[in-house]
DNA sequence: AAATTCATGTAATAAGTTACATGATTCC
DNA sequence: GGAATCATGTAACTTATTACATGAATTT
């Protein structure tokens, strides 16, 4: 599992408990990668009768005990054997896509309403991603520059991934509005 | 379940068996929403018992009985609504994106490893890409145009992004080729 | 006064994958 | 002779989601 080995990376920066990794990956990974609080709690338990981790339980006196986990050297081995170890492509599950294929048996108005409610959202997204790194740049200031690179890389992809669903969806939103329904030759995509 | 509304879909063309579903997905809809066999027979099953399919069980000598599913006026109607009703963006979850993120802590020279496999692999799936519209184009030739033109915009889908994925990738191995550590603008994409 | 933060967890459900099982026929 | 096609299914497992539960302290 995947989500395991992201732990194991937070967890090689620094010893965190649950709740602080559901904030990491919320703030890093979550747009290729999500994980919810439960399968996180799930996942460290797992991984601590695993060997990977070892825990420290520090009492509070209101709250919850904190459980602070941290990377133990058979954790470390398992994360840099599977950082090196080629990956799968990733896997794009679109809904609205299987909408698209069957959108033949439906009026090109109604089908106009949905791909620009699409349009629309991706530009959205696209905005909430130009306003990561202003949030994030002070989190980041004092670490590795190297680091830093390879982070901003990952939400460099998301933009470069919704340009590209913005720019295919304008464009097949105004084939549809002229009525064009020339079959696309999918050999010809410039460059 | 989208899966299910994929079913209805391809049975609202004509009535099938789940053997002949899993071609039709694998051969349509299997690069944005793949089913595995079991998957399909276990969805029957479920939408059988919700109504919102009819079966006629017909049998042969040698082979199990071919069970012909057919859609109901109650799939029809949840089909119908559901083509019409926004569905959320998809997700993306790419492992190699993890593994990308916490590469601050590999060598430039395996960092390339993966990436330049990455690439290849992309690169060899838009050629697959190029190759579906010459082997469906028969199969498809006495469908409806306009379905037609949908199909292909699904398949054209895969194209745009694949592109882009590719283009990302070459980038980023540029930059680490030319140990170019800039941290990339992320509002700067040209178009 | 209400919402958010901190901090843990469980239970039920859904969705999807892997692997197994059967067995004749037809194509290479 | 071996692989692919046709055609069904079950069982175990993994992964992820949704919803519930608790409860003080702090911020708005």
């Amino acid at each position: 599992m995947s989500l395991e080995h992201a732990v194991l990376g937070f967890l090689n920066y620094e010893p965190m408990t649950g709740y602080e990794l559901k904030k990491m990956i919320d703030i890093s990974i979550s747009h290729f990668w999500p994980a919810v609080q439960s399968q996180i709690y799930k996942t460290l338990f797992r991984m601590e009768a695993d060997g990977w981790l070892s825990v420290e339980t520090i009492s509070q006196e209101t709250r919850p005990p904190r459980k602070v986990y941290t990377i133990t050297d058979k954790g470390r081995v398992e994360f840099f054997g599977w950082l090196e170890t080629p990956q799968p492509q990733g896997e794009t599950r679109i809904v609205w896509l299987i909408q698209l294929f069957f959108a033949g048996q439906m009026e090109d108005e109604k089908i106009l309403t949905l791909l620009r409610t699409l349009l629309d959202g991706y530009q959205q997204r696209l905005r909430a991603f130009n306003e990561i790194p202003e949030e994030n740049r002070e989190t980041m200031k004092e670490d590795d520059p190297r680091d830093q690179f390879f982070w901003m890389l990952t939400a460099d992809f998301g933009v470069a991934q919704t340009i590209a669903y913005v720019e295919w969806l304008s464009k097949v939103i105004h084939a549809i509005e002229k009525h064009d329904y020339t079959l696309p030759t999918l050999g010809s995509h410039s460059k």
